[in-house]
DNA sequence: TAGGGGTCTATAT
DNA sequence: TAGACCCCTA
């Protein structure tokens, strides 16, 4: 969320800015900004559990850029959330939360466009999909590290170390963490917005000699920021006015002068604010970070240095007693919130050598921050020596991995395969995607089940698993009428010839099916299992709430003509309390499988497709345009939702 | 009237 | 996440 107003308010402090002055300089990206406009690209794919790499291509646009100005990248992501974040999280959960309701009463509603912009604020970045861009930037020789909280405190401190003498991002929070170098809205142009730390003074109004960073900082948390909601009717104008007037250092004191300086009476400044405010500053100065030189976690101002009890860095993140799993968590091996291994991929790495790049694959021959010799000293003579011409990444060859590390690694990719399968199940649903048989569907059983905190890992609202139920349009022509894009005939017969079993495997997951507060990448999810398809059935429950768009009489006639075994079912999905859920669809083979009692056939003016109870006869208005009905029956399919008849 | 707060929109291809 | 826009308040 950042600070509210702050890069105009830095205007004074900017300055337009092109990569092409930065060359033979290194930059710490704030890489999640990348991917996060990455995933809107392909946001759609996601939601559908599609394969794709677009946002991964995305960012490697961003790195070729960099690299083709003799810029070296260090992408920087993060690691676990803060305590003190928790309430930013909690609100951007509920806002995707908020956006999956949206999107299903639009959806409803047949507005398609309006429900896919809602559809793109749901869709979460996992680390999962970040180790994706991470091991591509492995083959180019791209440092990469994983903050071990945020990565705006690990960038501040490449800033400080003058490991990366810029910093990329679209936080402007970076500002509060000491970066001195920040550009901000970096376009595909090479074209930014440069904030120099220097000249923060000049956007405060104040001279150079009366200003410190500190009363920058105080002013920014004063204003409001992720670790501390501001005080009524107090924001950056104010904060800084309150600031310049104060010259109290101790801000326990200062504070409580807030309601006399700036004329506001009814202000009331408290204790547990002062407190919180203390936090929030200690959070920003002491927060850890992970030094690669030293291979170790650190804070990125020692307390000392402010003579900070540590009391007030209970926000700052703990340190992890266990070096080696910090040194992972740091290289992006092991996912920041489970710890779990992911990867096991190390700089010194012999194989790394062995693991020649694609042809089109560049490498950079930049100094890695991981490699044991590497000094900042080094870096400067470096970016002064335009004539290296050979890969100065050395390895040494260790015998670093464990057989217990392997059969982790080898059990973590059966589950990664698995959910790789579970991706192709979903192309079932995008119908017309020919569905490819894995050859590791009949070693499913030996899939490791997923940890309960796994689980709690989950991202993609509309991610699906084995539980969920599904949807499958098993009629051709229904199926050519929903998304005829994607049915041509010339598709393979496998589509059509598939057998009953293939269809019920794809009846058991659905878009907005049962969900945790937490949702999950569909890619990457480890909880998914592939069950065999009995026991998938066993799974489909009775439908507690359903959403539905009313089918026009002439649509309803439209699809009768096409095929007059038109079975439309509605399985709910959605959590009891989620009154806006959607439903996802059964075959008529599965009807069966539902309980008798919440299946009711209407007749063909009558039936109602998709997402919810109509709430108004208005709704079921027999005028409803055809042409909206459509667009909605497109929609629908896109989801894999299939017409069946009105539950009550 | 200045400024804070809330809502909506664009971001990619 | 930031910016535009609008509304409210002191």
């Amino acid at each position: 969320m950042g600070i509210t107003g702050l890069i105009p308010f830095l205007e004074k402090a900017s300055a337009k800015v092109h990569l092409k002055d930065l060359g033979g300089s290194t930059v710490a990206v704030d890489t999640y900004c990348w991917l996060h406009k990455g995933v809107f690209g392909c946001a759609e794919k996601l939601a559908r559990g599609e394969e794709t790499d677009i946002y991964v291509q995305y960012c490697l646009k961003y790195v070729q850029m960099l690299i083709s100005y003799d810029i070296k990248p260090i992408l920087v992501f993060d690691g676990q959330h803060l305590p003190a974040k928790a309430l930013t999280e909690q609100r951007r959960r509920e806002s995707r939360q908020q956006s999956k309701k949206r999107a299903a009463e639009l959806l409803r509603l047949g507005r398609v466009e309006e429900a896919r912009s809602q559809m793109r604020r749901c869709v979460d970045v996992t680390h999962e999909m970040a180790l994706r861009l991470i091991q591509e930037c492995r083959l180019r020789h791209v440092d990469c590290i994983v903050a071990p909280y945020e990565a705006d405190a690990q960038m501040a401190w490449l800033n400080k170390q003058n490991i990366a003498q810029y910093i990329i991002t679209e936080d402007s929070d970076l500002t509060l963490f000491g970066g001195q170098k920040i550009i901000f809205k970096l376009d595909l142009n090479g074209t930014g917005l440069l904030v120099d730390a220097q000249k923060l003074h000049l956007a405060m109004g104040c001279k150079e000699e009366r200003y410190h960073f500190d009363k920058f900082r105080r002013m920014c948390i004063m204003s409001g920021c992720d670790y501390l909601d501001s005080l009524p009717g107090i924001g950056l104008a104010k904060a800084c006015k309150f600031m310049l007037k104060t010259e109290q250092d101790d801000m326990r004191i200062a504070l409580r002068k807030i309601p006399q300086y700036l004329n506001m009476r009814n202000l009331e400044v408290d204790d547990e604010y002062i407190e919180n405010f203390m936090k929030a500053e200690a959070t920003f100065k002491h927060m850890y970070i992970y030094n690669p030189l030293e291979r170790r976690m650190e804070r990125l101002c020692a307390l000392e240095d402010y003579k900070t009890d540590e009391s007030y860095c209970s926000n700052a993140g703990t340190l992890l007693p266990d070096s080696e799993m910090a040194f992972h968590l740091a290289l992006g091996n092991l996912n920041p919130f489970t710890l779990k291994r992911l990867d096991n991929w190390h700089p010194e790495q012999v194989s790394a050598l062995k693991s020649a790049p694609a042809k089109h694959v560049k490498r950079t021959k930049h100094k890695s921050i991981w490699q044991a010799n590497y000094n900042t000293t080094e870096l400067k003579e470096d970016n002064e020596k335009t004539t290296q011409t050979t890969c100065a990444l050395y390895f040494k060859k260790v015998d670093f991995v464990g057989q217990t590390i392997n059969a982790e690694i080898e059990a973590n990719q059966r589950q990664e395969l698995a959910k790789h399968t579970e991706a192709e199940l979903h192309s079932m649903y995008s119908f017309g995607v020919k569905r490819k048989r894995s050859p590791s569907e009949s070693s499913c059983n030996s899939t490791p089940p997923a940890s309960p905190a796994q689980s709690k890992s989950r991202h993609n609202p509309f991610a699906k698993d084995l539980q969920r139920s599904p949807v499958v349009c098993k009629n051709g022509s229904l199926l050519r009428l929903l998304s005829p894009n994607k049915s041509s005939p010339s598709k393979s017969t496998e589509e059509r010839t598939r057998p009953e079993t293939t269809r019920v495997n794809a009846i058991k997951r659905s878009i907005f099916a049962k969900e945790q507060v937490e949702v999950r990448s569909r890619f990457f999810s480890t909880q998914t299992q592939r069950s065999e398809p009995k026991e998938m059935e066993s799974k489909i429950k009775e439908p507690e709430d359903t959403i539905e768009v009313i089918e026009s009489p002439a649509e309803g006639k439209s699809v009768v003509e096409t095929n007059n075994n038109v079975d439309i079912v509605l399985l709910s999905s959605c959590e009891s309390d989620d009154s806006s859920s959607l439903t996802a669809t059964l075959p008529s083979s599965q009807e069966a499988a539902l309980p008798i009692t919440t299946v009711e056939k209407l007749p063909p003016s009558a039936r109602r497709v998709g997402l919810s109870k109509p709430k108004t006869s208005k709704r079921s208005n027999p005028n409803t345009k055809t042409v909206k009905s459509d667009e909605s029956q497109t929609k629908l399919s896109m989801f894999g939702f299939q017409k069946r008849p009105v539950l009550k």
